[in-house]
RNA sequence: GCGCCCGUAGCUCAGCUGGAUAGAGCGCCGGCCUUCUAAGCCGGUGGUCGACCGUUCGAAUCGGUCCGGGCGUGCCA
């Protein structure tokens, strides 16, 4: 962060000329370390607040309070720091120039809707799989917290200068995808479907849509029929509303994919086999009552799981871990340097597992990391629904987007707000999502509230230039001036701390940073928009009905709050697009709209 | 039993790599549209941060014990 870096650097001057004074006692200015730089809470604290003082005040065998005062003495006034004082404790509270705010707008304006992103992809090769909901049903509810959370995780560690190859890894091979096929060939030919099998109505659809089309492959049933039915699963029926297919329900909230990996494809070309003779051969296999069992390694001389974990079933078949081995051994191979999984808190004993196997294979585990997002509860009026593929019993996540969208009176709204409540929670918490509320309450979903905040931004820019005036890219330091209203510098030192917020986001692979910095960036503006009447950006028609307005108003001004304007806007749109989220243009209340 | 996550305002949640008077949205009460969008703004209401002990100049935040909720602990995926 620009601005942020100038403050450190000035105050470790500072800190230097202290100590050259005699007034860190024994320490080295350079032995302070770990100290802080933040943005207070309270705004009378100043711009920026740093313990400094009380980080040094061990070191230095000096009351924190002396050396904040030094400090303070220090800072005095310069081209950066514009006041210091100190408080509490021995917090050396600092207020930045003008300047510095300004110059940090000018970077904004010149990097448009990059800033807050590493230049280019130099970090990691990322690969990271998210979703992989079996293909069975259709995407609910639930595996929608997956698609949004691990498609964000991806644009922030885009944002952040990292390549990510997105990949969902389908299940198309044992026993669930047998079953499905079966209930499909039922439901097909009007048989009662398998007790154990699937009973959605998108079965009895599928199957009917396989008769008139592929009539022959659903006589035979087998190994054909399961892939034509993962096929329609994923790619949809055309014009059916109730298989949309994965892939459309996916991009229909914004999540789309590189790769489509079959574990079907890892048995058909013998990885799965290869694998296992690998761990074998290392002895980490072991038979037992006609099964095969993955050992447990050690880890610092303790087990590394609870158990022994089958790979292999007394019926010959091979577990889903054993696909699961085969399936990241093959991730490694292909040369990234993280492999990053989303998975539901309900998989968390699988981490273990996969590490294990990775060690055990002498494959570089630390390039596994799993992130776990608490599981989604769905309720209706109230009342909890137990989400079941097989009993056909779920709310897909379109079913609820559209909704939406119908409340709002536009298209994609219902994705955004869906993307925006997940995201807005952090992923180690449970959701609980009621169906019913949700829709009736889909209009108070805080994204509108963000979104509002941009199609005000662009109407004022809008306006602007309907009056003839051309929004300025770029303006000089002494113009810059003019932007000196308290609030305007305050929503521009926030503004300062956005690629800040989108490194710790990504980091922690914590979007959710990212929501609450946009809701509070919207809350300043709109506030100050709303406040700031009385003072307009732009003459309204009463000035502009007299004659030779122009000579009294000061067009300056205007001219430097619309390049500020421009800089917020960028912000905003900068932080929708890491979350996914759509910047209108224009929005009204849809009960406006029914009325005209 | 063991492992992971959670417990903060009436509800839904931030804050957790220790800092100043614990925040937001929704709800509730009261105000604000003849000038850049009222999906808005301003003010008010509302909390023993699950409990107890400990570490610290300082704990919602770190450690321990307990209580409560979710998930896992399959030769299912």
């Amino acid at each position: 962060m620009r601005a942020t870096a100038r403050v450190r650097s000035t105050l470790q001057a500072a800190l230097a000329r202290v100590a050259a004074k005699g007034g860190l006692g024994e320490a080295n200015p350079g032995d302070v370390r770990d100290f802080v730089i933040e943005r207070p809470k309270r705004a009378e604290h100043g711009d920026y607040a740093t313990n400094v003082a009380m980080i040094a005040a061990k070191r230095a065998k000096k009351p924190p309070r002396a050396i904040a005062e030094a400090l303070a003495l220090e800072l005095g006034a310069d081209d950066v720091i514009r006041s210091a004082e100190v408080a509490g404790p021995g917090f050396v509270n600092l207020r930045v120039q003008p300047a510095v705010l300004h110059d940090e707008l000018e970077e904004i304006l010149r990097e448009g809707t990059s800033y807050g992103k590493a230049p280019s992809a130099t970090k990691e090769r990322i690969h990271l799989e998210f979703v992989s909901a079996n293909p069975t049903g259709p995407i609910n509810v639930a595996s929608g917290r997956n698609a949004i959370y691990g498609d964000t995780v991806g644009r922030l560690l885009e944002a952040t200068g990292n390549r990510v190859t997105r990949e969902y890894y389908i299940n198309d091979f044992g026993n669930q995808i047998r079953l499905f096929a079966a209930s499909v060939r039922a439901a097909a030919k009007g048989e009662p479907i398998p007790e154990d099998g699937y009973h959605g109505e998108y079965v009895q659809e599928l199957g009917t849509f396989l008769t008139r089309n592929a009539p022959a492959i659903v006589e035979s049933g087998g190994e054909d029929l399961a892939r034509l039915c993962v096929t329609y699963m994923l790619r949809g029926i055309p014009g059916s509303s109730s298989l949309p297919g994965i892939r459309t329900s996916l991009a229909s909230i914004g999540v789309y994919f590189d790769n489509w990996f079959s574990e079907e494809s890892l048995h058909r070309w013998g990885a799965v086999p290869a694998a296992l003779a690998e761990l074998e051969n290392k002895g980490f296999l072991k038979a037992k009552d006609g099964a095969v069992f993955f050992v447990m390694p050690d880890k610092d001389g303790k087990a590394a799981d609870d158990k022994d974990r089958a790979v292999k079933k007394s019926d010959g078949n091979y577990t889903y871990f054993a696909s699961d081995i085969a399936y990241h051994a093959d991730k490694v191979a292909r040369g990234y340097d993280r492999l990053i999984t989303v998975l539901g808190a309900d998989h968390h004993g699988y981490v273990a597992r996969v590490r294990n196997a990775l060690e055990a294979l002498g494959l570089p585990s630390e390039k596994y990391e799993a992130l776990l997002y608490q599981l989604v509860y769905i309720f209706r009026n109230g009342q909890a629904v137990k989400s079941s593929k097989r009993a056909g019993n779920f709310v897909t996540i379109e079913e609820v987007a559209d909704e939406i969208d119908d409340a709002a009176g536009r298209k994609g709204a219902g994705s955004d707000a869906v993307r925006f409540f997940f995201l807005s929670r952090s992923a180690s918490t449970n959701v609980d999502f009621d169906i019913d509320l949700a829709k009736k309450e889909s209009l108070d979903n805080p994204v509108f509230y963000v979104q509002y905040g941009y199609a005000r931004l662009s109407s004022i820019l809008r306006k602007a230039e309907s009056q003839g005036f051309s929004i300025p890219k770029s303006l000089s330091s002494a113009q810059w001036q003019k932007l000196a209203h308290e609030d305007e510098l305050a929503l521009s030192m926030r503004l300062s701390e956005f690629p800040q917020i989108v490194e710790d986001a990504a980091e922690s692979r914590e979007p959710h940073r990212v929501v609450f910095y946009l809701q509070e960036l919207a809350r300043e503006f709109q506030s100050y928009f709303t406040r700031m009447k009385v003072d307009p950006i732009l003459p309204p028609d009463s000035i502009r009905s007299a004659e030779n307005w122009e000579k009294t108003w000061d067009s300056e001004k205007t001219m430097a709050r619309l390049a500020w304007i421009v800089a917020i806007r960028n912000v905003y749109a900068a932080g929708l697009a890491l979350l996914g989220v759509s910047a209108p243009e224009e929005m009204r209340r849809p009960s406006d709209a029914a009325d005209t």
